[in-house]
DNA sequence: GTGATTTAAAAGTCATACTTTTGTGGACCT
DNA sequence: AGGTCCACAAAAGTATGACTTTTAAATCAC
């Protein structure tokens, strides 16, 4: 089973936009939609149905009596969760990782300044929940329990935030975190500098010290981005 | 015409993505495939496509026997250029232009501070120009002509950058910027302060002051939202 | 009332026929 | 040789109708 059973129309779907962003089709190839139908064995209809998603995330384009022609990377809307997700489980994960890392060292230090003015007082609970069990799970191998709360902890930050744009990201920091955690050659202990930090930013927060969360949190960033060059160079 | 004749698919597309980002179906919302091929009076496979679509932009969710679900603001995906350009032309217009704003603080000063690591000598020599066309026109009610040379500005920038999740912000910052400048009450000539800053990131990014640009374009951003918020409190 | 069973509503899929757009190649002219 | 025009065909776009599958909700059995 390459896929979940989840309709043909996923199936196609998740074929051609891994294959694509993978590569496998260099931009300007051209594909048919009779050919894909035969190919896939299911009817033009399911076809046409994914050529349009694909459209819409501009990973392909079509025009009549030439076909659907891959296009070049540049364009494709690399926000996309889906077109996320693919590139992160193709080919270029390594590079997909390091640039949402970059985007991240943008984002959530802005959000954490931002929080720390808006975030009511179960968030600010939340999060100070989060870094402790952070702390708990930081030694003795608990990767996977260190990931759960290292991703609720951002994500409470980015919607506290106040802002859609910055909410929106929770997913991608998710994924960000998930990959580092599993496909990353990874110490099997946090750094415990970072755990700390962690625990500082929920202070600083809880203590509406905007510049305080703001410095903080640019300084988790700047250790996964070092943490990154050190271990995929 | 309510849009271009650009095909049945576009047309339904173009106008139940816009009245949904509009807010005219409340969240939960229960449209039938048929009730709406009869509406635009299409065949059921253009509305189909149209669905599939809106779907993967988390408009709406499809589900069988019951039928295609409004899904909450919170769901959509913000980030699609599509989807941010129906909310710029609808109601939360004022809202969308404030979170994209707080967006480009975020990102564009770590774009500036990545762009003087790595700019070309031709994106250089290019920003310097657009910050001197931004000179230029920023006397004597020229706003539109400066506003193009604003755009590739910060275009030029984020591509300079070198990362693709900046570069494809692009297209966000020049609606913004138009936005700013069509629909929002603006002053007759851009404020002096930020055209000055501008040519100064130009120089930074050329000398390679990553720190400088950085700075320079954090203080234009805060002008960016203080604007906002003397213009539409 | 609770749980199993039937029912029907709506999306999902398919096959086919037809329309529209548009590259391409060839005829024709200069 | 080179350009213009035109007819052709290829591929996407659209329409229609039949059939399948899922599943919420009504019905029935206990």
């Amino acid at each position: 089973m390459t896929t979940r059973a989840r309709g043909l129309h996923t199936h196609v779907l998740e074929s051609l936009g891994l294959a694509i962003t993978a590569g496998e089709y260099p931009p300007g190839s051209v594909l048919r939609t009779d050919e894909l139908a035969q190919r896939f064995d299911v009817s033009r209809t399911v076809v046409r149905e994914v050529i349009r998603v694909l459209e819409s995330m501009y990973l392909v384009e079509s025009r009549r009596r030439v076909g659907v022609t891959v296009q070049p990377a540049e364009q494709w809307n690399v926000y996309d969760p889906q077109v996320i997700r693919w590139r992160l489980a193709g080919a270029d994960r390594p590079r997909q990782l390091r640039s949402l890392t970059v985007l991240r060292s943008a984002v959530e230090p802005v959000a954490a300044g931002l929080a720390a003015l808006r975030a009511t007082p179960a968030q600010c609970a939340d999060l100070t929940e989060q870094a402790l069990g952070m702390v708990a799970t930081s030694r003795g191998r608990q990767l996977e329990a260190y990931l759960v709360h290292d991703v609720a902890f951002h994500r409470i930050v980015l919607n506290a935030s106040g802002n859609e744009m910055f909410a929106r990201l929770g997913d991608v920091v998710a994924e960000v975190l998930a990959g580092r955690t599993h496909h990353q050659v990874m110490f099997p202990d946090p750094d415990p500098a970072a755990v700390t930090l962690h625990v500082r930013v929920a202070e600083a927060v809880r203590a509406r010290d905007t510049a305080e969360a703001e410095r903080l949190t640019r300084e988790i960033a700047v250790g996964a981005l070092q943490e990154l060059d050190v271990l995929a160079p």
